[in-house]
DNA sequence: GTCTATACCTGGATAGAC
DNA sequence: GTCTATCCAGGTATAGAC
């Protein structure tokens, strides 16, 4: 029904996505959907009620992913979860962690509180799945799987950033680095 | 002699390293320096040129680090890299690579060719530590040094972030890892 | 080199008609 | 649910005095 909010929020992350938080205005929203900017307040009375909701989109999204993958092995669901970042690095987009994250800071109170619960969840995901494929034999390695599960996000996030600023696909160069430092070969 | 205009600079470095590129506005450098607004836009007549003042000091500032490290072996020039990082951590800042590659699409054309150049400095540098630390039996990996360096700053980069948003250290996290990966054991 | 004063614009937000 | 119209705050930027 109400899909005039559905396509606010998309456009809000995708703006987000590229140019952060203090990136864009409610007109660089209500433009490409032909609508006017008090339009998109009754939907969105204020930019962080939006800044949530996009948050609030990315997690419920994660949460989906993560049901999706629900039959696969861990080496599969590795693969999987650097799949999305291939996905976002053909969109020329970041991740909503890194960025909302990098300006923190400057974000109300309420967004840092949504960050910090959503960016838990999606380390955590991670490190179980690094942990029971370490379990089964499909990944080597002597850390903790928190400590590799920061390392593994962070340099998928990262390499995000850096594909845009130097024009490169460095998600690939990342990706074989964290495929090495399993000693994990994706079939 | 103009104090004035490094404090400037300085005081622009720290918000951009908290709050991104769009999270500031010059009251927020004038009223800490105790000037008006009008004193900024004497020695910076526009953001934009503020803005690329902050990169600029970020790649002499690292091009110094260099020269200062110049009689390290491999092992330490890594060890060196990774306590820039530390040392962000601690004062709770991203490096400037992550708070302005972040918002990329968002930024001036001519601060996203800057990041381009001062973002490949980094990187090459950091390639070449890890290629002669390799040759010499320092650290021991099967990826292009490229690959690795991509992987290292990014995990490194990104774990900036997860310390604010997490309000944790994860910067020791991703360091253990990183050594890890390469074999590398730290005296 | 810094000030006061101000121009100008953008951006977030609200009121009330349709 | 969207519109027009408008308000207000804040942000960038300039002119001209000191």
């Amino acid at each position: 029904m109400s899909s005039t909010r559905d396509n606010i929020i998309q456009l809000a992350e995708g703006l987000i996505r590229s140019r952060g938080y203090h990136g864009f205005s409610y007109a660089d929203i209500a433009m490409p959907l032909g609508i006017r900017n008090a339009a998109v307040h009754y939907h969105f009375p204020t930019k962080e009620e939006l800044g949530l909701a996009v948050i609030e989109r990315n997690r419920t999204g994660f949460a989906q992913n993560q049901v999706d993958w629900e039959t696969m092995n861990p080496g599969e669901k590795l693969a999987a979860f650097v799949r999305m970042y291939e996905s976002n690095q053909e969109n020329q987009l970041l991740c909503f962690m890194g960025a909302l994250g990098a300006g923190y800071d400057g974000l109300p109170a309420n967004m840092q509180e949504a960050m910090r619960l959503a960016s838990k969840e999606i380390l955590t995901a991670l490190a179980h799945i690094l942990e029971s494929g370490r379990a089964q034999g499909y990944f080597s390695f002597s850390d903790s799987s928190q400590a590799m599960a920061d390392m593994i996000a962070g340099a998928l996030l990262a390499s995000l950033i850096l594909s845009k600023v130097q024009f490169r696909n460095a998600v690939a160069s990342v990706r074989g680095s964290i495929f090495h430092s399993l000693q994990f070969t994706s079939s």
